[in-house]
RNA sequence: GUGGAUGUAGCUCAGCUGGUUAGAGUAUCGGUUUGUGGUACCGAGGGUCGCCGGUUCGAACCCGGUCUUCCACCCCA
C-alpha cells in the first residue's frame, strides 16, 4: 500500500490559477442566465435514491454513485438476495442515498416539493456539481459540474428560442468562434419508428442512427440489424443517411419522410417555427443545424433535443438539453412541461485551455503591491492599503523587508499590475512612486493623485 | 462494465540487448545586482524510476498483480 495521499479516480483538486478560470466560466455563464431571467436555486448533493433510480435508462442507473448507509443500518444487508445473485436488490438493502447524477431530476423533484412556493413559469438556473460512476477519460471525469437552465411550467417554443440565445451569447462571450448547436425533436424520432412500423423499436433505432457520423451508413444498417429491426424497416430507414441542405431544405425533406405521421408533423413544425424565429433574431457565433440523427438526450426528452459540438477541437459535446413533459409526473405532478440545457463546465474548461481563450487579466485578484521597507514603512502602506480595500481595489501589502529584486518578483510572478514604494522620501513628502509592471513605467504623484488613478482598478 | 496502452525530479521528457554514484530542458531557491521584476551568466536543492511482489549475482529496464492517466467500445457534460 502506497501511502502517499491521493485521490480518487476521475475527480481533480484545482490550483488557484485553475481555479480562478473556472469562476470565470461560471461567472460568465450565470451573469448572461440572470439577464433572461433565471434565478439560482441549490439541491443536496445526494438525493433518496428513488429519486434517481430509472430515470436515466439503464446505462444510467448503473452510473449513479451509491451511499452506503452508516453504522448499523448494514445490518439490514440482505444476504440472500446477494446469495442468488440478485445485486440491485442486495444493493438496494444497504444503500438509501445516492449522488446526484445530472441537475434535471432533482429539480423536477424541487418543483414538484415546492410548487406552492413557486411562480410559473418557473425560471431557474443551478450550477452544481454532479457525480457518475463512468470509466474517466478525456473531457470525461466522475466529479463535474453542470450549469443548468430550464423552464417548468409552460410549453411556449419561445423558451427554446431563448435556450439557443443563450448557448450563443455564453459561448461567444467565452471567445468559441466554431461550434454548432445541432437541433432535433423526439417527435421527429417517434414518427420515424411510427413510419417504419417498428414502434416500439424507437430506443434501438435512435441510439443506432445517432451513430452515422461515427461509424458510416453500412456501420449503422448493421447495427440496426443487431438490434432486430425489421429488413423492411432499415429500407425504409435508409433515405435517411442521404439528406442534405440547409435547416429547411432538410425539414422539407423531413415532411415527406413523415407526411400522414402526426407526431412527427407535430415535431416538424415545431422546427419549422424555432428556426424562423431564430433567422430572424440572428446568432452572434453559433451555427443551429437540424440534425436528424441526433438521438442523444435522456431518455426523458420528448420535444426539442440540442447539443453542442465545438468543431476545431476533438471534444464531446460540450452542452446538451431538451424538453421534457412528464418529468414533474414521475414526482406525481403532471401536466408540467419544462425544457432546459446544460453547460458542462469542465469540457468547456478544457475546449478553452486548448483554444488559450483565457484572459490573462483573470490569473490574479491582486491589483496593488506595496513593496516593504522596513517597520515604520509598513505601517504606513498597511494604512494606505485599508483605505484602498475601503474602495474596493484588492491590495497586497509584501509580509518583510526582504530584497526589492524579490519583492519585485513576487509582483511579476503574480501578474500584480501596479507596485507600489513608499521609502522615507515619499512618505515625507506625502508622494506615491509608483511602477506600471508591464510597461515598466514609473512615476511620483501626491497621494490623492494616485487614489484617483486607482478608482474603479 | 468490455478491450488496449501508459506511469522516470513540480512540469515536459532522455536513459543502448537488465550491470556500479539515474540525466537534460524547464520551473523552484540562492548569487552576479542591499530602491526595481520579466533577459543573461553562475550555483544549489529536488527522484526508494506509480505501488506491491517475483525472476536474477544484479531490475528504471524482464514477469505477475494493483492503482493512475490515456485510447477504443458503452454511454455521456
Amino acid at each position: 500500500m502506497s501511502n502517499k495521499p491521493s485521490i480518487p479516480k476521475g475527480t481533480r483538486d484545482f490550483l488557484p490559477t485553475t481555479l480562478a478560470k473556472r469562476q470565470y466560466i461560471f461567472k460568465t455563464i450565470s451573469t448572461v442566465f440572470k439577464k433572461f431571467g433565471f434565478v439560482g436555486i441549490e439541491t443536496p448533493t445526494f438525493e433518496n435514491t428513488e429519486t434517481l433510480m430509472g430515470k436515466y435508462g439503464e446505462e444510467g442507473d448503473r452510473l449513479i454513485f451509491r451511499i452506503l448507509n452508516s453504522g448499523d443500518k448494514v445490518k439490514k444487508a440482505d444476504i440472500t438476495a446477494l446469495e442468488n445473485g440478485e445485486l440491485a436488490k442486495f444493493a438496494n438493502s444497504v444503500s438509501e442515498k445516492a449522488l446526484r447524477y445530472d441537475l434535471t431530476v432533482p429539480f423536477a423533484r424541487f418543483v414538484v416539493q415546492h410548487q406552492n412556493e413557486l411562480t410559473f413559469p418557473f425560471k431557474r438556473f443551478q450550477i452544481q456539481p454532479v457525480w457518475r460512476a463512468d470509466r474517466p477519460q478525456k473531457g470525461r471525469y466522475r466529479e463535474f459540474y453542470q450549469c443548468d437552465v430550464d423552464v417548468v411550467g409552460s410549453d411556449s417554443l419561445i423558451y427554446e428560442i431563448e435556450l439557443i440565445q443563450i448557448f450563443d451569447e455564453v459561448l461567444s462571450k467565452l471567445g468559441l468562434t466554431d461550434f454548432s448547436i445541432k437541433i432535433n425533436n423526439r417527435k421527429i424520432l417517434t414518427g420515424i419508428a411510427e413510419v417504419c412500423g417498428e414502434t416500439d423499436k424507437l430506443v434501438d433505432i435512435t441510439v443506432a442512427i445517432d451513430k452515422l457520423d461515427k461509424i458510416g451508413v453500412d456501420g449503422v444498417i448493421a447495427e440496426l440489424e443487431n438490434r432486430n429491426i425489421s429488413p423492411a424497416a432499415i429500407e425504409k430507414i435508409k433515405p435517411l443517411f442521404d439528406l442534405n441542405g440547409d435547416n429547411f431544405e432538410l425539414l422539407n425533406q423531413m415532411k415527406t419522410f413523415l407526411y400522414g405521421n402526426p407526431t412527427g408533423e407535430k415535431g416538424i413544425e415545431e422546427l419549422e417555427f424555432i428556426f424562423k424565429q431564430i433567422n430572424a433574431l440572428g446568432l452572434t457565433k453559433a451555427k443551429l443545424e437540424f440534425q436528424v440523427t441526433l438521438a442523444r438526450g435522456l431518455s426523458y426528452y420528448t420535444g426539442a433535443i440540442f447539443e453542442v459540438l465545438v468543431n476545431n477541437v476533438k471534444m464531446g459535446s460540450i452542452c446538451g438539453g431538451g424538453r421534457y413533459d412528464n418529468l414533474t409526473e414521475l414526482f406525481g405532478v403532471s401536466n408540467m412541461s419544462g425544457v432546459g440545457i446544460s453547460f458542462g463546465a469542465d469540457r468547456i474548461y478544457d475546449v478553452m485551455e486548448m483554444l488559450e481563450l483565457f484572459p490573462p487579466a483573470i490569473q490574479t485578484a491582486t491589483r496593488i503591491l506595496f513593496i516593504n521597507f522596513g517597520e515604520i514603512a509598513q505601517l504606513y502602506c498597511l494604512r494606505l492599503a485599508k483605505e484602498y480595500r475601503d474602495m474596493g481595489v484588492s491590495v497586497e501589502v509584501y509580509p518583510e523587508n526582504a530584497k526589492m529584486k524579490k519583492q519585485m518578483k513576487y509582483a511579476n510572478d503574480k501578474n500584480i499590475p501596479i507596485v507600489v514604494m513608499l521609502g522615507d522620501d515619499e512618505i515625507n513628502k506625502g508622494e506615491v512612486t509608483y511602477k506600471l509592471m508591464e510597461s515598466g513605467e514609473q512615476h511620483t504623484v501626491s497621494k490623492s493623485a494616485f487614489k484617483a488613478l486607482i478608482q474603479g482598478q
